[in-house]
RNA sequence: GGAGGGAUGCCUGAGCGGUUAAAAGGGGCGGACUGUAAAUCCGCUGGCUAUGCCUACGUUGGUUCAAAUCCAACUCCCUCCA
């Protein structure tokens, strides 16, 4: 990699975002020369975006800090297609209405990390649903169709992989690649974007854009690819113990978002502190070197700047106060998630499995028995040794709540209203 | 259009008339050990109004005292041939 000029590109390879790149040197060039309008496309297919995506997220973020205008590009018409990658049982259909809501739900989270407006470099939302379903069949397969070449598609790892697995691939599927090439060229022409950016699993998606671009109106387009994330042992991140990790406040707490951070492996903390967060560098350097238990004092660096990012650095304080105390104190924090239950119903007695589930620690009451049964479930710290146990309001502590917990790192508070 | 192969629980994948809520691995959850880490070891892993009951092996029917296992039709997928 030669000398880079533009404080992005520099930025992006500093911090370990880049993967892959049509062109480096000309788009550092385009980046350093002025403004340019780069978009990262996002399904909807739910109410929030998780951490999956907030590499992407972040890399949006930080275009707009550099002076650039990122577009968040929602994917309404491909959602709407359906995506048909995965299962063979035949998904609901998602109706214009829950896309809808999926889009307000996450626009919500771009809010919080990028500013949306009419500046030059304010960031914009545009939904591809808007071109897409007008397009009309014959005139655009003779207008695009005709630039793109199946031997060619074949060879591209999204199709070649499938294939090769013996896995089915439909028309429609197939031509996913052309739709996001579409895309690209499309908005090029209406907002002069010159850059795509993207997981390195949209690499083929990608590069059929800049190239169709190329073909079609000599658009000189760049594509740009971050790594696939993996935990350091091998594994997808993006689990919590309760789900997948929503970055809106709504589907997941300030608290249990911090606490995935807080979790994070050992190998990984020097990387997700230089990809999630905004610390400097050195700074980075010096809490990656900690050793041993030392290094949670870097987790939990990591853990508030990232809560702070996605929620407030107040959600984020809150958070890491009420893991000291419930964590390292063994105290009560009444801030841990909690749910009222009517004081009658207590009053009248609610079995403990009931309550687990209720309150969302198990996903079934099933569950919640063999977590007492197995010695994982507490009352108040302590063990629950009875399957049946039923609870009372005179299982309240003192503070005037009870708390459950299934194993050492979930807890939940139960508060009669 | 023809020939053959296949569809099993969250995933991969055994089973091929009863002892099968279905081997094994993965994943997940819990426990031990730790540092709210990793690795390792142990247990659990369909649901419920729960010593019982109800759903499950592509779909629908059939044979049988008894079917994931046998038969028929259908649906979808794969491979080869035209």
């Amino acid at each position: 990699m030669t000398n880079l000029r533009s404080d992005f590109m520099q930025m992006f390879l500093d911090r370990g975002y880049f993967h892959q790149c049509t062109d480096i040197e000309a788009l550092d060039k385009s980046l350093y020369d002025g403004p340019v309008t780069a978009y990262i496309g996002f399904d909807c297919t739910a109410r929030s975006l998780h951490v999956g995506s907030l590499m992407q997220i972040m890399i949006l973020r930080r275009l707009q800090q550099a002076g650039h205008k990122p577009i968040v590009l929602m994917g309404g018409g491909t959602t709407k297609v359906g995506d048909p990658t995965g299962r063979d049982e035949s998904r609901p259909v998602i109706t214009d209405e829950i896309i809808q809501d999926n889009m307000d739900g996450i626009k919500k989270v771009f809010e919080k990390f990028i500013t949306f407006g009419d500046g030059p470099t304010d960031a914009i939302m545009v939904n591809n649903d808007d071109w897409l379903s007008k397009l009309e069949y014959i005139p655009f397969l003779r207008e695009y169709g005709r630039h793109f070449s199946i031997n060619r598609m074949l060879t591209f790892d999204s199709v070649k992989l499938r294939l090769e697995r013996e896995q089915s691939m439909s028309f429609l599927e197939f031509n996913y690649m052309i739709l996001q090439a579409y895309d690209f060229v499309e908005l090029r022409k209406k907002y002069g974007v010159t850059l795509q950016i993207g997981g390195s699993d949209q690499w083929g998606n990608i590069v059929n854009g800049t190239e169709l671009g190329r073909r079609t109106n000599s658009f000189e387009l760049y594509g740009l690819t971050t790594p696939l994330l993996t935990t350091a042992s091998g594994t997808k991140m993006g689990k919590t113990l309760s789900g997948a990790v929503w970055l809106n406040e709504d589907m997941l707490s300030p608290y249990e978002y911090w606490q995935f951070w807080r979790n994070t492996e050992d190998a990984d903390v020097g990387k997700f502190l230089r990809l999630f967060t905004e610390l400097p560098l050195d700074e980075i350097a010096r809490l990656e070197k900690l050793e041993g238990a030392e290094l949670n004092e870097a987790k939990k660096v990591l853990a508030n700047e990232c809560t702070a990012l996605a929620h407030s650095r107040e959600a984020a304080e809150a958070a890491a106060e009420t893991a000291r105390k419930t964590f390292e104190l063994g105290e009560l924090s009444e801030d841990l998630p909690t749910t009222e239950i009517p004081k009658a119903e207590l009053d009248e007695g609610i079995p403990a499995f009931a309550l687990f589930n209720r309150v969302g620690l198990s996903a079934s009451s099933s569950e919640a028995r063999k977590l007492i049964k197995g010695g994982g479930a507490r009352l108040n710290d302590e063990k629950i040794s009875d399957e049946g146990l039923v609870l009372t309001s005179a299982d309240v502590n003192t503070s005037g709540r009870i708390k459950l917990s299934a194993g050492k790192k979930r807890h939940h508070l139960i508060l009669p209203a």
